[in-house]
DNA sequence: AAAAAAGCTAATTATAGTATGTAGTACATT
DNA sequence: AATGTACTACATACTATAATTAGCTTTTTT
């Protein structure tokens, strides 16, 4: 148990899983979300502290709730 | 019908509601939060786009699950 | 091997978050 | 009715960092 899982982990790591559940490039994500690729990338890599309005953002363009965003698949 | 319910309205209402409920003053949400006093009313009034880490902060001293400050009572 | 996707660095701009001060309201207490 | 106290709104300025962008490298996929 290398990586620590904080709120910003659990969120890039759903991030990730909800994108390639749909088989899109980050490319494609940070097209539907209208932010830039290589921030969908710092996301993922939880490099970044988002904010609310882009949480929504990507929440909508992968189609899921927030709240999916940010459950913790390893507690 | 005058405010717009985006998601930064919502939660800040949230914020204010659950806030009340416990009866405490937006300082001492400061103080359990460790944010500034003037942040939390800029929250709860939606000025301010708030990030991840401070969303989890605030939740964790209103104690509360994150989802329960995005839920939408006027829908 | 080539192409596509993702990682990584670094630099800039926009804004989140910190801090101080003033003012207004409500409600006590004198 | 004046004074004190507690809470919040609001303006402003400053600092830290989120967000945007470009260029290049590495990894993954085909």
């Amino acid at each position: 148990m290398i990586s620590k899982h904080t709120i910003l982990n659990i969120f890039g790591e759903n991030v990730r899983n909800f994108r390639r559940k749909l088989d899109i490039s980050q490319e494609e994500l940070a097209h539907r979300t209208n932010l830039h690729r290589t921030y969908i990338g710092m996301i993922e890599r939880a490099e970044k502290n988002i904010t609310l309005v882009n949480i929504e953002k990507i929440a909508n363009a992968l189609e899921v709730k927030i709240e999916d965003l940010l459950k913790n698949k390893h507690s």
